[in-house]
DNA sequence: ATCAGCTTTGCACACGATTGCAGAAATACT
DNA sequence: AGTATTTCTGCAATCGTGTGCAAAGCTGAT
């Protein structure tokens, strides 16, 4: 690899005058300076990054942990940060922090020690795992943004959504349509008041027809889900409208309850959570909640960037609450019986 | 940021001391070595990468470089290959090509800028665009593994699937079921002798089927899939199969067909390319070719590794290329007219 | 010719770690 | 006690850039 030096002694001159050449400062006489843009040009000089980080003290490089990236949610998130982070000057360093199983903690002293100027951490459903880490971290002045719920954070800088509301409009439209027995396939509430499913039992219970408890089903796998589904259907009085947790559930849920000779929404209403593009490629498209997650990541990068540059006006830690938005498809629909009685009535 | 010499200082010892220390090496004193090391862990000490990098002039850091994120095949690549190299000891920069105009060149030269230890650069549909600066910095040492297939590639290293294999088996499926009038919704090739195209229209005309003109759609976006399927369909002599180019296509492919009122596989066969994820979420689940990603991903990381390490046994250029193989699931079927047939015989 | 003022260049140090080498301290041996 | 040997520690150079400061070179005015 070619350095200053070596430019310097073609040049015949200090490697301290290319280094001025090559910024383009106005100290170097404009002859010389042309000579030596050209030579570096074409010999093909690339300056060394890690050298000048080490000089500069920063990196221009900002940390971007996110659980995993089999679940689509978080490729899009991923360009989008990427391309913001772009915009303002960054680059970005990816790490999973679901694929070693030191998590998150490893990726955090990673990109400690590497100096990343800024690190954004995206939470998983185990919520903020390397709490200490971060603080640490952030103590020792490398600005942490997290994104998704944490417990405690009032001491961080985060951004959320706030899943309980969607949760709660998932449920006034099943309770509008007329559901009333409805079952919910996912996992224990981990997002305090925030969590998705608080909202939509809360909601339900309200309307006077709150969750019967063998219509809840924990899932942890994909089988746990097709299980599940078979299970429900086997009930005495099975439901007529299933929640799944996420849309890669409902996805699932789909696939099974075709094997299982139901249509959707004919036979069985399916919700789902997140609205991923995936929830447009199933067949009945997938009535969902999600937020557009554009005004999300750019709100998760501009904070953390004006951390960096210490440009946020208000020093005291921020949490940006965005409320997320029912979208109604074709997977919804009245309960058999209710749409029978419709039909009779027109 | 607290550096060797802080520690040292507290210590009462040189910083040569403490990084020795902290190296766990010989050379010193037991119990100042415990010392220091306590004192470390106590304090919180990270090692600063940076300036370790510029000294051993080394990174333990690889480059990858994707077009994009939002088509679910880079995904599943991007997490196996952050696997791979995390096993390998070397840490990942992840660069989106197709994010930022200036693309793959930009890209490398920001991996060369930072002194990744090795580059791998997976070509989107354009080819290998920045093959100038690929050939630079593997002129200055830095090895380079392409995945993906590329024009003139005899000095290169690369891993590739044998598209055309796959076409040909998508074919011959298609035509053992029974169909003639076959629609292709693509791109035209740019993959070579390697192409799924090429494959797949090579086999038809052997098998005395070639592909009409009309039956061959170029499409770009997403409308274009659809108003492609439209007029297909608008035919004197509509196909009784379409022929996706990948399987994001089919999946837009059976939106369309969903809204024009005809089932899969009833009605018209549909196949993808890729193997995506997302072919079985489709209903019905998509006839399709692929390779395991698995086998591809580590063959892609360990080349470049043992270059980076120069233990790889022959220096020059590898071609690795992989066969995939055909899925066949529910989205294909004898065409109706065929399966009349069948039926009037049982 | 002298000197002030401006432009241009190079010296030398810094960033934070690693490491060869020399020398101090401790121990062993005669 | 004196010397040889081992053990341990610190000095100083290095990686490649950036930059304050001093000084050299040049111009022009007196």
């Amino acid at each position: 690899m070619i350095t200053l030096e070596d430019l310097a002694v073609q040049a015949g001159v200090s490697h301290s005058t290319v280094s001025r050449a090559l910024a383009d400062s106005p100290l170097v006489n404009p002859q010389t300076k042309e000579r030596i843009q050209n030579l570096a040009r074409e010999s093909g000089y690339q300056v060394n990054q890690v050298a000048r980080n080490l000089k500069s003290r920063t990196t221009k490089t900002i940390g971007l942990v996110v659980p995993e990236v089999s679940n689509p949610f978080y490729p899009e998130l991923i360009q989008q940060v990427a391309d913001h982070a772009r915009l303002a000057g960054y680059s970005l360093q990816l790490h999973l922090s679901a694929a070693d199983q030191e998590s998150e903690s490893a990726c955090i002293a990673s990109l400690s020690g590497n100096r990343a100027d800024g690190i954004l951490l995206v939470t998983g459903e185990r919520g903020l795992v390397a709490r200490n880490q971060v603080n640490s971290v952030a103590a020792a002045g490398t600005p942490v943004v997290i994104m998704g719920w944490v417990q405690d954070a009032e001491h961080l800088d985060l951004v959320a959504g706030d899943d309980a509301v969607g949760g709660r409009e998932l449920a006034h439209h099943l309770s509008d349509l007329g559901h009333t027995r409805i079952a919910v396939l996912g996992k224990a509430p981990h997002r305090g008041a925030l969590d998705r499913m608080v909202g939509f039992t809360g909601a339900l219970t309200e309307r006077g027809t709150p969750l019967l408890p063998e219509m809840v089903i924990e899932v942890a796998s994909e089988e746990g889900v097709r299980t599940g589904v078979t299970d429900l259907l086997k009930l005495p009085e099975p439901p007529t409208a299933i929640f799944a947790y996420q849309d890669s559930l409902a996805a699932v849920v789909y696939r099974q309850l075709e094997k299982e000779g139901l249509s959707i929404p004919d036979d069985m209403t399916v919700v789902g959570f997140d609205n991923l593009d995936l929830a447009t490629y199933l067949s009945p498209q997938l009535t969902t909640v999600g937020t557009h997650i554009s005004p999300l990541t750019s709100a998760f990068v501009s904070l953390l960037v004006a951390r960096i540059q210490g440009t946020y006006p208000d020093p005291a830690p921020q949490s940006i609450i965005v409320t997320p938005k029912l979208i109604v498809r074709s997977s919804s629909a009245p309960p058999r019986s209710q749409l029978n009685l419709t039909d009779s009535i027109s």
